[in-house]
DNA sequence: CGGTGGTTGCCCCA
DNA sequence: TGGGGCAACCACCG
């Protein structure tokens, strides 16, 4: 398989076409570099945010009065791959070769991310299941033939332990002299990537860290409106505006790569030889990971232009697991494999040649603006992955049942739609859209009540699209916790699949236990007659579990605790109005006794 | 303060 | 397949 890809490579440079009418734009940009990066290039130090001071360190840039570094070092370059696993619109290996008489492409794996976790529920790490790690696998190799076919190759590290003091070992034992890097914004990255800013500027290294893993770069969104993240998507879409053009250009080699001395490099690991033990499961992801993969499925998803043309998110069918009603890219824009900007141009362009198309929010570009929506929030609000601390999270007493939170977890709920979801989510780490809504919802607001800090922790774990911002902000909102409020609209765990698939064919597929069920009772099997559950092949109880709860009274109930749960916060947000007692955080911000106040909402 | 809109609910009816 | 009732939330806007 790798030595396939390798050599397909190799045979068949990349090629990507842009827009014929981009041409001018790219001219610009790419002139532009020779004095300076483009402007959505650089973490400006004008973006940042009071609020995110420390986020970033001094930037410098090329014309840095940094003292010189000896002749050697000016020359060679790091370019430091983390998320953005492509050639392709990649502004920080741009920026790296240029001027660069040698380059050293790194990757460090990380053991805290990688080490086998013997006590998971399912084989992997801790941290990440083995789909996602595979599919980081996947995408390192790739890229590695990527950069071998333009004469260079990824030097793959191991980290002994932290991730940022294995780059800067490196960015000393190798003289570096410019350290490029795609700007990370979540709380981990941002932790990992000042430590190494802080070395580099001690140590005369220029820094390059520009914004490409999403079409924004959040600070910058923030900054347009007045401080504060927008809250609503209507009001990002508006404040957002166009994101800039992909840097597409087309190299036909990179500088060489520079001696390593004693550094051991490794070959990419197969995912077998990394201990998780048997993994030979009946079934695995379908989806490979990788820069050709993601171009390649890409460019399937769009060439039929009717389809992107037409496509509307919330109609797509999530019972659909042959042919995926969507276009399965998150992945590769998890990790960068496809640029979200080249992505959101081509389909740009498609939509130039169609008569009409749809628009945000349900449009195909629609749904790039949603990721760099949940990424501009969740960049702007402390304790974005918790209830407690969390402004614009609601503060709901969820109950504490681990042995509801367990069934749900592993598929056995009783509900045959909720638990083959989930089963796809544990051997595909990926499932539909909604499929996430009706499994998230029924966790909490919808059936079992249980946290969606818990859930979000196991979708976190096995989703191979898994991403800091939008996983916890989709969290949020199915939860009814943020974003979306409207938590008498529970998705029912019996007719929300059923009117997609009303033959049960998802269900059969991932619950083998239940093919032979009538398509009658496949979605309710403890209602069919014992006669039949026996003709089945499956009792309810014994080959299947009884349902965990009942949906009616469970949802009733449900509802009921939101009510309460929602009147508590109001009461916490608005005291009654005699009351001089003491102070809400939320009441102290709207408290009229500083210059500050003003651009705060007013409720008046 | 009141009106309106909000990517993706369910059920029933025509 | 599309609309209304259900019961009713919040954020935003004027």
């Amino acid at each position: 398989m790798n030595k396939n890809r390798r050599g397909q490579s190799r045979r068949h440079p990349l090629r990507l076409p842009l827009p014929a009418q981009n041409s001018a734009v790219r001219s610009q940009i790419n002139g532009s570099h020779c004095s300076s990066p483009p402007p959505h290039c650089q973490v400006a130090s004008c973006l940042q945010l009071p609020q995110f001071a420390g986020a970033h360190t001094r930037v410098t840039t090329p014309k840095s009065t940094n003292p010189p570094p000896a002749m050697d070092a000016a020359t060679a370059a790091m370019v430091w791959f983390r998320k953005g696993l492509r050639v392709h619109d990649n502004p920080a290996l741009d920026a790296a070769r240029r001027g660069a008489v040698r380059l050293y492409p790194v990757f460090v794996l990380d053991p805290r991310y990688l080490r086998p976790e013997p006590a998971a529920p399912s084989p992997g790490s801790a941290r990440a299941g083995v789909a996602r790690v595979r599919f980081l696998l996947e995408s390192l190799s790739d890229l590695d033939a990527r950069l071998r076919s333009l004469g260079s190759r990824l030097l793959l590290l191991r980290a002994r332990d932290d991730v940022a003091d294995t780059v800067c070992a490196a960015l000393k034992d190798w003289n570096i002299g410019k350290l490029c890097f795609e700007s990370d914004t979540e709380p981990y990255a941002l932790a990992r990537d000042k430590k190494v800013m802080d070395f580099a500027a001690a140590s005369g290294i220029d820094v390059l860290s520009p914004t490409s893993h999403t079409l924004f770069h959040p600070a910058e969104i923030i900054e347009k409106n007045g401080g504060r993240p927008p809250l609503t998507y209507q009001s990002f879409v508006a404040i957002a505006g166009h994101p800039p053009e992909p840097v597409m250009e087309e190299y036909s080699e990179l500088p060489p790569v520079g001696d390593t001395g004693g550094y051991e490099l490794l070959p990419v690991p197969e995912v077998e030889e990394l201990g998780y033990g048997d993994i030979s499961q009946e079934e695995l992801s379908p989806f490979r990971g990788g820069e050709t993969e993601a171009l390649k499925r890409m460019r399937e998803s769009l060439q039929d232009k009717e389809w992107v043309a037409r496509f509307e998110k919330p109609n797509g069918d999530p019972s659909a697991f042959l042919k995926p009603a969507t276009t399965v890219l998150s992945p590769y824009l998890k990790f960068g494999c496809l640029s979200s900007r080249y992505f959101y141009h081509c389909i740009q362009e498609i939509y130039r040649s169609a008569k009409k198309h749809t628009n945000p929010p349900v449009s195909l570009t629609g749904q790039l603006l949603w990721r760099d929506f949940f990424y501009t929030v969740s960049f702007g609000t402390p304790n974005f992955d918790q209830m407690r601390g969390n402004k614009i999270c609601k503060q709901i007493s969820w109950t504490e049942n681990e042995e509801l939170f367990l069934a749900w977890r592993d598929g056995r709920t009783g509900y045959p739609w909720i638990d083959a979801i989930m089963i796809q989510l544990r051997r595909w780490g990926w499932m539909h859209h909604l499929a996430r809504h009706s499994v998230a919802c029924f966790l909490t607001r919808g059936d079992l009540f249980v946290h969606w800090e818990k859930g979000r922790d196991v979708f976190e774990r096995l989703l191979i699209d898994s991403d800091w911002s939008i996983n916890n902000g989709n969290w949020l909102w199915l939860s009814c916790s943020s974003f979306f409020h409207q938590y008498h609209r529970i998705y029912s765990p019996i007719s929300f699949g059923k009117k997609y698939d009303p033959n049960g064919n998802y269900i059969r597929h991932f619950i083998p236990v239940l093919k032979d069920m009538p398509k009658e009772y496949i979605y309710e099997p403890w209602t069919a007659p014992l006669s039949i559950q026996k003709k089945a092949k499956c009792i309810v109880g014994k080959d299947y579990p009884k349902p965990v709860v009942d949906h009616e009274t469970a949802s009733k109930e449900c509802r009921k605790r939101m009510g309460e749960a929602y009147a508590s916060n109001r009461l916490d947000e608005k005291p009654a109005k005699g009351k001089s007692s003491n102070s809400s955080p939320r009441k102290r911000q709207l408290t009229p006794n500083s210059a500050k106040t003003k651009q705060l909402k007013r409720s008046s």
